[in-house]
DNA sequence: ACCTGAACACCGTTCAAGT
DNA sequence: ACCTGAACACCGTTCAAGT
């Protein structure tokens, strides 16, 4: 999961200690975050991973870069929970459940979610394609099933879930009822196009 | 709409320079904010005023406390709104239309919509009463012809588009398309319940 | 090729002195 | 009663020197 194997990449050519930087980087700022929040000082990750400020901007040039190393962990869970979720006979159901588990998953710390959705909406998008090509399948077969209305796109989906975590960042139980709010529908009934 | 005549609040207490310098500051930090963003330099907005940095504190102790009196404004004129259109015939659009409203107006810049989700959901909620008041106006006719599911919170409801505006910040028409799916339901048919 | 950390720039916030 | 801005603390980011 972990392997960078690309055929034509250099053979050998990543040292014991950059990798292991890296991890104690990635290892030092799950743990800053998680007490601090995304906003952490990126001096005190450098220090708790044991590592000069200049190796953490080597590995990681932005915050948001350190942010979705942390991101690809929980997008690889969530893509593994959508391909279980897919063989479910209840696609409808199976989708809400897995945007639960969405939503849960990129609350770790406060400011997790915006990261996310920036990596969601990303033009490069690498960290979350494989969460985006195994939500897909599930999506699809809700869509197939009739449980989401035509047209729907999943990109909105999840940008919408996003914004559920967003604002319930710390209030799992909030995010429960804004998830089966806006899975039901606000307003069923009403005139969907604007103006 | 600005005049503070609470009935034993001392008069003449306010003098002009001090009523001044706040509105320079409000002024300042609109400017600065819509071109830099919510996180905007404060010593920038204090020097756009023309008064001291220790100015801008004593008027306005948290960023937070700043960015409130510009949501004042906004929450002002979507009260307004919300007047105009509990008269509608058709309460179930009009709530969607004036979400739509809301979701604009909250999102003047980068990091407005965040900062009112803050002031919408806090304990004092000083700056928001006035919209939360009107909105329940509209709420209340949208679920009396039974366009609201029941059981549904107004404050769900403005989180939720909270959220939405905070995702979809630089992007219009993805806040409408947004909005239209959680008002008609991603997944309508599943059962809502968590677990 | 990678790592280090000093150096620089910038900003938030406080508070003693002034009016 | 309010205003000013110097002073302090802290952090992000770069880059010359070292291994």
């Amino acid at each position: 999961m972990t392997s960078d194997d690309s055929p034509n990449a250099p053979v050998r050519t990543v040292r014991a200690d950059v990798r292991r930087n890296r991890a104690r980087l990635i290892a030092a700022a799950r743990e800053m975050f998680q007490r601090d929040g995304a906003g952490a000082s990126l001096e005190g990750v450098a220090r708790l991973a044991g590592v000069g400020i200049g190796t953490l901007y080597r590995h990681f040039p932005t915050r948001q870069d350190l942010l979705e190393a942390l991101l690809a962990d929980a997008y690889g869970e969530l893509a593994d929970r959508a391909r279980e979720l897919a063989e479910s006979p209840s696609p409808g159901d199976a989708l809400l459940e897995w945007l639960r588990a969405f939503v849960s998953g990129i609350t770790a710390f406060p400011g997790m979610a915006a990261a996310a959705v920036v990596s969601l909406g990303g033009e490069r998008g690498e960290a979350s394609r494989p969460l985006r090509e195994a939500a897909a399948v599930l999506f699809d077969r809700a869509g197939e099933s009739g449980a989401v209305p035509p047209g729907t796109a999943l990109g909105d989906v999840l940008r919408l879930a996003g914004g559920i975590a967003t604002v319930t960042e710390r209030d799992p139980e909030a995010a429960d009822r804004l998830l089966s709010l806006a899975a039901a529908g606000m307003i069923p009934g009403a005139a969907a196009a604007p103006r």
